[in-house]
DNA sequence: AGGGAAACCCGAACGC
DNA sequence: TGCGTTCGGGTTTCCC
């Protein structure tokens, strides 16, 4: 269940060389398999295929949830959704179950898009802000202030949670850290986000940072056996505790849905004090 | 404006 | 044991 932590481990890897794959800066793509055809969100592959084919990956950023691949003369980007994954190996290694689409290199490497459930997406486009245009403020981005964080609640009148993981809003967020971030703060996911004064919504943000900065540290989380990924899933405090003792005050952590989503807080600690 | 539902997927977990 | 059903993750799109 890749969201930024994940993403962000995925990024470091791919640029920087981490959990032992080599980086793919500066590698030329020489040729692109695509498998299942919907990994593309792009109306047409002979175009994809052959307007890729021989570029050379400049830089590897994220924005959000996306991982953004510079090329000489266009953007790749990638978005894992659920339980998408990357991995780079050498091109003679037998392919694996649910790939995707992969990318071969001029020095005999390449770079597979794992996706069991069908759900992760691949653009390449000309202008970046086709795909990341929309996107709100990145949450770890220490240029956003408390204050600015507060105002820009207050310029909605939604659910707190919801409105937490519209991308729009802020980037990078989904369900898991909403979860355990609202339940740092203290705060009830239905509550309206108008309605967080100055000290909740400081506090709404630490909490944001502190769990996407966990989830970092912990190389990201998973609920299931789909992403190879990291630790944090044996660190949280409500998602997925339906029922536990709440660590704060020992009452049972309740389910509930809100915006359609799966929901987990501590109905003593979060409090649905509206106005 | 904001909320709800449906669609996209598939493997796990559940019910019988 | 082996079926069939339900669920959930992120996002978009459509409808009220």
């Amino acid at each position: 269940m890749p969201e930024l932590p994940e993403v962000q481990t995925i990024v470091s890897a791919l640029r920087d060389g981490g959990r032992g794959a080599p980086s793919i800066s500066g590698k030329q793509i020489v040729s692109t398999k695509i498998a299942w055809q919907k990994t593309v969100a792009h109306p047409d592959l002979i175009t994809f295929q052959e307007k890729i084919t021989g570029e050379e990956i400049r830089e590897i950023h994220r924005r959000g949830k996306f991982i953004w691949i510079k090329l000489r003369s266009a953007h790749l980007f990638i978005h894992l959704r659920m339980s998408g994954d990357l991995r780079v190996e050498p091109s003679t290694s037998p392919l694996q179950s649910h790939d995707r689409m992969w990318f071969e290199f001029s020095d005999g490497l390449r770079l597979v898009f794992n996706d069991a459930r069908k759900f992760g997406r691949v653009w390449l486009v000309d202008d970046p802000n086709q795909i990341i245009g929309n996107l709100g403020p990145e949450p770890l981005d220490e240029t956003l202030s408390p204050e600015q964080f507060h105002e820009r609640l207050l310029t909605y009148r939604r659910q707190i949670k919801p409105l937490l993981l519209d991308q729009r809003f802020l980037a990078g967020v989904g369900n898991i850290y909403s979860d355990e971030a609202l339940f740092l703060a203290q705060i009830h996911p239905r509550r309206l986000s108008h309605t967080l004064n100055q000290e909740e919504s400081t506090r709404l943000l630490s909490a944001i940072r502190q769990v996407l900065e966990e989830g970092i540290q912990k190389n990201g989380a998973s609920i299931d056996w789909v992403y190879r990924g990291g630790e944090f899933q044996n660190s949280f405090r409500v998602y997925q505790r339906t029922g536990e003792p709440c660590l704060n005050c020992g009452a049972p952590i309740e389910r509930i849905t809100v915006g359609q989503r799966g929901t987990h807080f501590c109905p003593k600690c979060q409090i649905f004090d509206c106005d």
